[in-house]
DNA sequence: CGTTCTCTTGACTCATCTCAAATCTGGTGG
DNA sequence: CCACCAGATTTGAGATGAGTCAAGAGAACG
């Protein structure tokens, strides 16, 4: 594991934790938290930093609490796709295996509430409302996953691009507990090649897929770090995505 | 049709379940076995059958006993892409949750050990073994569907339609417990239709691709039911697939 | 301010899809 | 038991969406 700092500046009690409800410790009780105060740790990486290798032994678990992270799976030939996209309170790691399946960078800045795993899985047989939240954060993932697999496997490219900024535009909003409607802005995480490896296609492809987008007006790129949606409706309906809202992991 | 057994000749208390090491209910204890004995009942659905569409609210929840059913995810104009298959001991449902994200379908005829959801999360409030091995297997199939989007997003349609028997060798050998070397037969449960939405090609592509396979003397179809496979090894190679074993969901 | 990396755009290629027709399979009724 | 039918599968020929290769424009960094 590359080498990373000590976070202390960031470093809180779990009660005035930003990801306190949503995280895998939400459902825990005051006891439960104090108790994940004592055994917790900080971690931050930096943008563009390979935080683990696939198969990997991961000696740490824990939530992202700020910044973006990718998990990825790598051919032999180079060939890469992306599988998971960790954003603040999603949870990194798998309690009870000891090989980690993909490859986990850095997407921005990055930091990590962590425990060594000895010590969660500890607690987990101890908590019941530990694991009954990474049950729930687990079975949410697999259905977001799916979602994904519709989109890799079914979509054209037009809606590919048109449904990841969809996806980013939702996860975006729930952070901030709300759904996306009419116009919207959000920050744009990922580069052209992340981009490209979450959707299945080239940065050439998304490139122009992009500009399309613009052209009609669907998206607007602000400071090449924002879009801007006008209207939400419309580029739902241009990525071919049923209207539920799910948000994908 | 795959010959199989009306539920009333099957239905057996949980001790002597064929699924009783793989399923939902591996970790339990005799004691919390003989209380899913009391609250367990089994259906039973004929090929074709469709088993619940999506959005719809699954009263039950629970392990497939024997046959295969699948997990579909169908767009407005008819555009399908298979994102789950349920061999005997996979679970079906989601506790917690109400409306079904997917479609089911029984691709065999099929049997399940079911549960009325209220019941069996009242069990896995008071059950941690059967919360736990959930979480178990809800991880596995992440892991499983992370490795199946590398394969939609990624691979050419050669690549996919060598993995989709690799896929089935692997997991047929898990059903006896060991994993597929040399040389090897597994039963072929599904239409090419099915094998197209599982990964993301036409018919007539499996079909041309499953042709070149068979020239090449890399799989042999026997009596349009079997698969026979002279060597495993090459057809992983083909299959572009890491060497570990992941076994998709 | 040059160097480097990212992003965009263009021209062309090719893998996969589409459309169409032939063949095979299993089931049905005579 | 056999002829026929409907659906599944295979194969062919041509169309096309996305990939490849290449060049130029913009940003970011020192």
């Amino acid at each position: 594991m590359l080498p990373f700092s000590k976070a202390s500046e960031i470093t809180t009690r779990c009660g005035s934790c930003p990801i306190r409800f949503n995280a895998v410790c939400a459902l825990c009780s005051p006891d439960e938290l104090s108790h994940l105060d004592t055994i917790k740790s900080y971690q931050t990486y930096s943008a563009g930093d390979q935080i683990a290798w696939a198969g990997e032994n991961m000696t740490h678990v824990g939530s992202v609490v700020s910044g973006v992270a990718t998990l990825s799976s790598t051919m032999a030939d180079g060939r890469r796709q992306m599988v998971g996209l960790l954003l603040p309170s999603d949870f990194l790691g798998r309690p009870g295996r000891d090989a980690l399946a993909f490859d986990v960078m850095a997407a921005t800045d990055i930091t990590f509430c962590m425990f060594r795993k000895p010590d969660f899985e500890q607690t987990i047989a101890n908590s019941h409302n530990l694991g009954r939240r990474l049950l729930q954060m687990t079975l949410d993932e697999l259905d977001a996953a799916r979602e994904w697999m519709l989109l890799l496997g079914r979509k054209t490219a037009s809606e590919k691009v048109a449904s990841l900024f969809v996806i980013m535009a939702r996860r975006n909003a729930a952070l901030q507990r709300h759904t996306p409607t009419g116009e919207g802005i959000f920050p744009l995480y990922l580069t052209r090649e992340a981009m490209a490896d979450y959707v299945g296609l080239t940065v050439e492809t998304v490139s122009r897929q992009i500009s399309a987008l613009r052209r009609e007006g669907l998206i607007e790129l602000r400071d090449h770090r924002f879009v801007h949606v006008p209207d939400f409706e419309r580029l739902l309906q241009r990525s071919a995505q049923e209207v539920d809202g799910g948000s994908l992991g």
